[in-house]
RNA sequence: AGCGCGAUAGGAUAGCCAGGAUAUUCCGCCGGGCUCAUAACCCGGAGACCGGUGAUUCAAAUUCACCUCGCGCUACCA
């Protein structure tokens, strides 16, 4: 291990990615909270001296904008959700140090100090820019406060990128037919002076930086593209009357982007933790200005803001820069990312509601594959991984070994742990602080489920159960081993499922907390009596798994069906056709009786349709999202008057009709027969 | 368009930076065992030309080049 391997002689600050005010939180989010919480509690069990801080994001156009929609101030908006959120982190057992939040006045004090600190050596400066105005309220419009039509593919557009259309990003004066969103009057452009962060004077820092920064290989990498190319300059302000005012001598209207504060929270929330607890304790200033061990977790939609603008920042104002950013994947629905708006997601809320055990979920989360790629959920991959891995195999071995210690021993035997198990459970210590070290979760929390497995073994093959009476002192030595190995289970999975680990330790007759001990504690022994254990996991059974199945394809289904992918200014500009067009469309019922791959193919397939008056052979671009079993007997709507075309060498005569990007397809609520014409 | 991250058995995954002989683990499948334990657990087996092509090497999943596909980022999306 090098000189700087944790543990160090240096205090630790994890951070997470702040929530912006502003909505829900679903379990894509948690997958990062799980992550910072679980980083520091694994920190601290190797002995690193931690802190683990957060706080809500108060600030920025989408607040003000949606507060103004409900007309509250922003600030009482804003402080609504950072009270809500309080509960979702509860209820994961996410214990942050301390959740602050970027409107409270550390904040407000240490951010305008950073910024003036940035002013004053010269790193600043003014430059006009086109800023759209609303003229009858003489009010500046920034960023969503307005929309209009996007002058490339001309959907409806907010006024810094065409988020319904070609997603383009565009520049203040770009959009056509510019309107307020809050008067609906007409914008015009004008010019403003804004502040300039001349983040190129950073260059040759960030450049020494980058080739530092631990973490994952995407928050290493993806920055490089700007921080070894040409750095632009950063607009730090924004024309609303919502956030930090900028600070200075000559008091401007404008006030900080969000993005800028956003950031300093982390620091601020370190203040206040160190305030409440003293500095003796947890010293701020020596974490963040002398040699902290700086370790930001995010998603990786802000590696950017946490790679570039942020070290720029600190390295400017005297701040120890970041040690590693870890920056995690998406959490996906059918290999899609969550879409809030559209309500496809799994929201925190739902979990709970199942009264599904948080730890089940930090498991899954911790386990399920590596940090920074995106995954895949889905409610019977959470089952496999809960009843195989967390039923079956840690639970069952945790349960079996205290059960029949407590049963014929009362507790533990009185022998010493055998060579060959304190070796194992100190194999596993190692792979845990490797791991640590590594930033792979994944794999110190998977060294206590593979230590749970060689315990299910080692119990099995020497079956206990039929030594008592052939050989009670080996079978006591065997239960004294399983029962270290307990320990170090317990002790070692701890940080990634502390409720059930916890309750399993006072089961065990230990008195204080597990979330006090490290790891050095897995090889001392365990108490000498205690009572009768309970289970430390409750399966998922099928019954349950089809329900959560049905109410999630339920819902995700009704949001598809209900048009929610055009919004509803997109259909009304849709050019009409007469009613004798529509007629010459020849629409029928047909019922799928065959399916056939075509070779080569991946999203072909080739259907055999009858549709009353004859069978046809259709192409369909179905096959992603159906088996070809599922679809046999299924009633569909075939356009049958079409061209008949050739896809892929094969002849397709008509056309099976689907709905969107997964081709969901048409069908009937009652038993029109095939051939049945629709109008 | 540029850049980043990926592609490994039916599904999901590890290994890749520091190249080495039968490619890891979980679910599922097949066969056997056990009964202390939550129909759990243990042992054995089948199943992968490690996305493609080429290069370097005694040796490539691993390094390099090019290509294909997927996802994302591109600075006023927090």
């Amino acid at each position: 291990m090098s000189a700087n391997s944790f543990p160090t002689n240096n205090l630790a600050v994890v951070t997470c990615g702040l929530p912006y005010a502003n909505g829900n939180l679903h379990i894509g989010h948690m997958r990062t909270y799980v992550t910072g919480d679980t980083l520091s509690r694994s920190l601290r069990k190797i002995g690193q001296k931690t802190a683990f801080v957060c706080g809500s994001d108060m600030h920025g156009t989408p607040v003000a904008v949606n507060a103004w929609k409900e007309g509250k101030h922003p600030k009482e908006f804003a402080l609504s959700w950072h009270e809500k959120y309080k509960q979702p982190f509860l209820g994961m057992a996410i214990e942050f140090d301390n959740y602050g939040h970027t409107d409270d006045e550390v904040n407000t004090m240490l951010t305008r100090e950073i910024v003036k600190t940035l002013d004053d050596s010269n790193h600043i400066y003014d430059k006009e820019i086109l800023v759209a105005w609303d003229p009858l309220e003489n009010q500046p419009l920034p960023d969503r406060y307005v929309e209009g039509a996007c002058p490339h593919c001309g959907a409806n557009a907010r006024g810094d990128e065409c988020d319904d259309g070609c997603q383009r990003h565009l520049e203040p004066g770009e959009i056509l037919n510019p309107k307020s969103i809050i008067t609906g009057n007409d914008a015009e452009y004008r010019n403003k002076s804004h502040k300039f962060f001349r983040i190129s004077d950073f260059q040759d820092y960030l450049q020494g930086f980058i080739n530092r920064l631990e973490g994952t290989a995407n928050a290493k990498n993806q920055p490089r593209e700007w921080i070894e190319g040409s750095l632009r300059d950063w607009c730090i302000t924004r024309d609303i009357d919502w956030g930090i005012p900028y600070p200075g001598a000559e008091e401007t209207d404008l006030v900080l982007y969000v993005w800028v504060d956003a950031v300093v929270e982390y620091i601020s929330s370190t203040k206040q933790y160190s305030d409440r607890v003293g500095s003796a304790t947890f010293d701020w200033e020596s974490a963040w200005k002398k040699n902290g061990e700086i370790i930001h977790v995010i998603g990786r939609d802000i590696i950017q803001h946490h790679a570039v603008f942020w070290p720029a920042m600190l390295y400017g104002s005297g701040y120890t820069e970041p040690r590693a950013i870890m920056a995690t994947g998406f959490v996906n629905l059918n290999k899609k990312a969550f879409s809030t708006s559209r309500n496809r997601a799994i929201w925190v809320d739902d979990y709970f509601s199942e009264k599904l055990d948080p730890d089940l979920l930090r498991y899954y989360l911790v386990t399920v594959g590596s940090l920074q790629d995106d995954i895949d959920f889905s409610w019977s991959n959470f089952a496999d991984k809960v009843n195989g891995e967390l039923v079956g195999n840690t639970g069952n071995f945790l349960y079996r070994s205290l059960l029949f210690a407590h049963r014929e021993y009362g507790g533990t035997p009185q022998k010493l742990v055998s060579e060959t198990v304190n070796k194992r459970i100190q194999e596993a210590i190692t792979e845990f602080s490797d791991s640590i070290n590594k930033y792979s979760l994944r794999s110190s929390a998977l060294a206590g489920t593979k230590l749970a497995q060689y315990g299910n073994a080692y119990i099995q093959q020497n079956e206990p159960w039929k030594l008592k009476k052939s050989n009670p002192d080996f079978a006591a030595q065997v239960i004294r081993d399983c029962l270290q190995i307990c320990k170090a289970v317990c002790i070692l999975l701890s940080p990634t499922m502390p409720n059930t680990t916890q309750k399993i330790w006072e089961e065990m007759g230990e008195s204080n907390s597990i979330h006090q001990v490290t790891l050095i504690e897995a090889l001392e022994s365990p108490p000498i009596s205690f009572n009768s254990p309970s289970e430390p996991f409750m399966p998922i059974d099928d019954k349950k798994l089809k329900d959560l199945n049905s109410k999630l394809d339920q819902r995700i289904n009704h949001n598809s069906t209900m048009g929610n992918e055009n919004s509803p200014s997109e259909t009304s500009n849709l050019n009409r056709i007469s009613f004798e067009l529509f007629q010459k469309l020849d629409l029928r019922i047909g019922k799928i009786l065959e399916t056939k791959e075509i070779s080569g193919s991946e999203k072909l397939l080739l259907l055999t349709v009858d549709i009353g008056s004859e069978t046809r052979q259709i192409v369909a671009g179905i096959r992603k999202f159906y088996t070809m079993d599922d679809l046999i007997g299924k009633h569909v709507v075939v356009a049958t008057n079409l061209e008949k075309a050739t896809i892929f060498g094969t002849e397709s005569d008509g056309m099976v009709l689907a709905a969107g990007d997964s081709a969901d397809l048409l069908t009937t609520h009652g038993d029109s027969s095939p051939g049945e014409r629709i109008r």
